[in-house]
DNA sequence: ATATTGCATAAGTAAAACTTATGTGAGGCA
DNA sequence: TGCCTCACATAAGTTTTACTTATGCAATAT
């Protein structure tokens, strides 16, 4: 006898208990529209109306009640035991290669909530300096790149713009005059990133000074030493908000110029084509952009006010 | 949390209660193949071996063990209730359509025995008389043909071959003498069922009689009525075996002639390409193979004998 | 009146499930 | 011992299912 296609009833259970397709559709990671189909192919194969379709609103018929009552107890069942006996299950792997600034700065005060979100699913982080391209990016399949122009590949979206501004220790303006235009911060030590050496470059030339030769500081070969030593008052360096956002709150940090003597650099996440599933990698990269849309809001309420 | 997917618990369950995937396999109408690649993934997913594979042979691991009660337990739960709140779900339909000897001679005997095996099959029987390129046949996904030659089809399976022969009832011979030669049947009428008109021709010519006409006794339109005739002793018809072996074994019809005076014709079952969905129809099509396959075993059992 | 919300539907795409063909190893049998 | 067979494993290709995107539609709130 040929039953109900299994998979259906997971649909069907959360879609029941929340009385929503599209509510039962994002818990489920899935479209609306795909909960509507399969809601609607149960409902043919039991021959029986298991939903009430009101205006905007659904409610379950008697039968759609009692059948969902035991559709939830036995998946219930089936799901603690599942637990109870393999609790160690191996984790899905999702990679993720982006910057360490990216990492250090931006993703890691959340991994705590994706895990608390998502445990099943083992985020790797593995960073990549410079290689925009990914020609060595060793099986990741999400990544996060930085481009100050429209992206080539149209799958990737994008995750976040920042300011790149001069910040410096406040400690630093106690004994020398605060720079009033671009070019008096020449005064000042400039540090240098590797690898982001062209955004002093862009900076100066977006303030018309095109000859500038930088490092006129020092060098350091990561954001988080660069912020250390900027802390520290050794100079000035070209930062990355929101990635920097908490320092600048807490004070420790102050930006030296204020709009519109900014540069803007987006980045975007893409998946990498090679992957065979995309599933799970969608699941994060859903996540992330939330994320990055969710701080987004909270920043424009925070200027705004 | 991500859980097993539901479908695979059920491969699981019927693998772990015969303890071989083979007969899994055939249970759920799927190849021994699909079974492996499921349990597979199942204990991939899981992170734990769920069967030892023996030499040639299966056990549970504790482990799989419990697991299986577990879900055998949830599924039949579920199943249960499915039944019993949705007893007369719609069932699926599939429509064969074959002549209507073959449907009333051969088939009819067993639907008992198929609706029994598949009770949510609503096997829908269309006579198609005639027709063998099928132009009118209106939505049927499987069609049995007789074909003399190879099937231009290389989809089409062959099905049975019968074998035609003159056949009449005993009684006739009380007054007259048996035929000792295809041409002494001359002298009897002859049976001519519309639509198998050219079943005599063959049937002389392959006996070196080229101009007979036929009918050369009355024709009517139907196996079932030229059996009806020949049984009441209105004359010989040419009728197929295996179809109307019943009648030869309770003495009501007799083989005019024994072998090698035989004509054979081979039937062939099909799917029509247009169906879309061909899992339910190729469970009816092996089941009617299966029939023809043991139905021939059984003859040659009684011929040999 | 217009925008918005939530489900329905269609068409196209991605992923899963399944099949066929073939491999492999152990056990039975000559 | 060597060969054959049985039952499961594996690979590649195909079919079926699942899902997404885009769009429609009706009802309600603004």
């Amino acid at each position: 006898m040929r039953r109900p296609r299994l998979n259906i009833l997971r649909t069907y259970e959360a879609a029941g208990r929340r009385l929503s397709f599209s509510l039962a559709a994002a818990e489920l990671n899935i479209s609306q529209a795909a909960v509507s189909q399969q809601i609607r192919q149960l409902e043919a194969y039991l021959g029986t109306q298991l939903f009430v379709r009101h205006h905007r609103r659904l409610s379950l018929t008697n039968t759609g009640q009692t059948y969902l009552h035991a559709v939830h107890e036995a998946l219930d069942r089936l799901d603690t035991i599942t637990d109870q006996l393999f609790p160690n299950r191996p984790h899905q792997v999702v990679t993720l290669r982006c910057t360490s600034s990216i990492a250090a700065l931006w993703l890691a005060p959340h991994m705590g909530v994706f895990r608390k979100q998502h445990p099943d699913i083992d985020l790797r982080i593995r960073t990549l300096e410079h290689d925009p391209g990914g020609a060595n990016s060793s099986g990741a399949e999400l990544e996060i790149i930085i481009l100050n122009e429209e992206p080539a590949d149209p799958h990737a979206r994008k995750l976040l713009t920042t300011t790149i501004t001069p910040v410096c220790s406040p400690r630093i303006f106690a004994e020398r005059p605060h720079p009033a235009a671009p070019a008096d911060i020449l005064a000042f030590d400039l540090i240098d990133i590797v690898g982001y050496d062209d955004d002093w470059h862009r900076w100066f030339r977006r303030h018309g000074l095109d000859k500038v030769a930088v490092p006129r500081g020092f060098s350091v070969d990561s954001s988080l030493l660069a912020i250390e030593a900027t802390q520290r008052g050794d100079g000035i360096m070209l930062a990355r908000r929101p990635f920097v956002d908490r320092f600048l709150q807490s004070g420790e940090l102050v930006e030296v110029f204020r709009a519109p003597f900014h540069l803007h650099a987006t980045y975007y996440l893409r998946h990498r084509l090679e992957t065979k599933s995309r599933r799970l990698s969608k699941t994060v990269a859903d996540w992330l952009i939330d994320l990055a849309v969710g701080e987004a809001a909270a920043e424009n309420r925070l200027s705004v006010q």
